[in-house]
DNA sequence: CACACGATGCGCT
DNA sequence: GCGCATCGTGTGG
C-alpha cells in the first residue's frame, strides 16, 4: 500500500475484538485506557475516550463476590465482550464490559470519559452515552451500534494505579486505573500519582 | 412478601 | 463536608 492509503488506514481506529476482552480482568482494564467507547443512537454516534476504569472479578466488592451467581450478575459469568449495565442508588446506571472466560466472572467498570462526551464518574458515563440497564447483554464485539475503538495513549501518558471508589469490602485492593491528567477522572489519588517514577 | 442498602451524583452549607 | 433522591436486587421471614 502507498503512503497515502497507509495514512488513511492508520486514522481508522480498529474495533476491539473478542481477544481484547477474553483475558484477565486487570489486563483488560488497562487495555481499555485510551480506547474510545462508541454508542450510535439515532443518527449520531456518541463517543468518549476511556480514562478511568476499575476491575471486578470475584472479590468481596464484586457483584460476583465469592463466585456467587445471581439473576443480575449472570452475564459476568458468560463470554467476554458483553455489556453489563446495572442500576444503582435508585437513579444511576453503571457500564461494564465482561472479561475472563465462560464460568469465570469478571468485568471492567468504565468510570470516566474524555472527549466530545465528557464524563467523570460511572453514572455520568452512562448518562452521556445513553446507556441503561436495558443495554445489558449487547455484544461489544459484534453489535453494529455499540463498540470500542482501539485508542492510543499519547507519548509519556502515565497510568495511575490505586484503590476502587465507593465500595466497603476489599477497599484496599489496587484495582482502579486512570490516565494521569485526564479531566474525565472522577477522583484523583495524589499519593499514588506522587509515587510514579519519572 | 418485607426490608435494608448500594461499584453515585448533586446541591447546599 | 454532608445529606438526600429513589428503586432494583438480594436476603431472610
Amino acid at each position: 500500500m502507498d503512503a497515502a492509503s497507509r495514512h488513511v488506514v492508520s486514522e481508522a481506529s480498529p474495533r476491539l475484538g473478542r481477544e481484547d476482552f477474553a483475558r484477565r480482568t486487570v489486563g483488560g482494564a488497562r487495555r481499555l485506557l485510551g480506547c474510545v467507547l462508541c454508542h450510535r443512537v439515532g443518527g449520531t454516534t456518541l463517543r468518549g475516550r476511556i480514562v478511568e476504569v476499575e476491575a471486578y472479578t470475584d472479590d468481596a466488592a464484586s457483584h460476583a463476590a465469592n463466585g456467587k451467581r445471581t439473576p443480575r450478575n449472570g452475564v459476568m459469568f458468560g463470554p467476554a465482550g458483553i455489556a453489563y449495565v446495572y442500576f444503582t442508588y435508585g437513579m444511576h446506571h453503571c457500564f461494564n464490559v465482561v472479561t475472563e472466560t465462560v464460568g469465570r466472572p469478571g468485568a471492567v467498570l468504565i468510570r470516566g470519559l474524555d472527549g466530545i462526551t465528557h464524563a467523570a464518574g460511572p453514572a455520568l458515563v452512562c448518562r452521556a452515552l445513553h446507556l441503561t440497564r436495558r443495554d445489558t447483554g449487547r455484544d461489544i464485539v459484534t453489535d453494529p451500534d455499540l463498540w470500542i475503538e482501539a485508542g492510543h495513549r499519547h507519548r509519556g501518558e502515565r497510568i495511575v494505579r490505586t484503590t476502587r471508589i465507593g465500595i466497603r469490602h476489599a477497599a484496599e485492593l489496587p484495582l482502579r486505573f486512570y490516565l494521569l491528567g485526564s479531566p474525565g477522572v472522577s477522583k484523583r489519588d495524589r499519593r499514588a500519582e506522587a509515587l510514579l517514577a519519572d
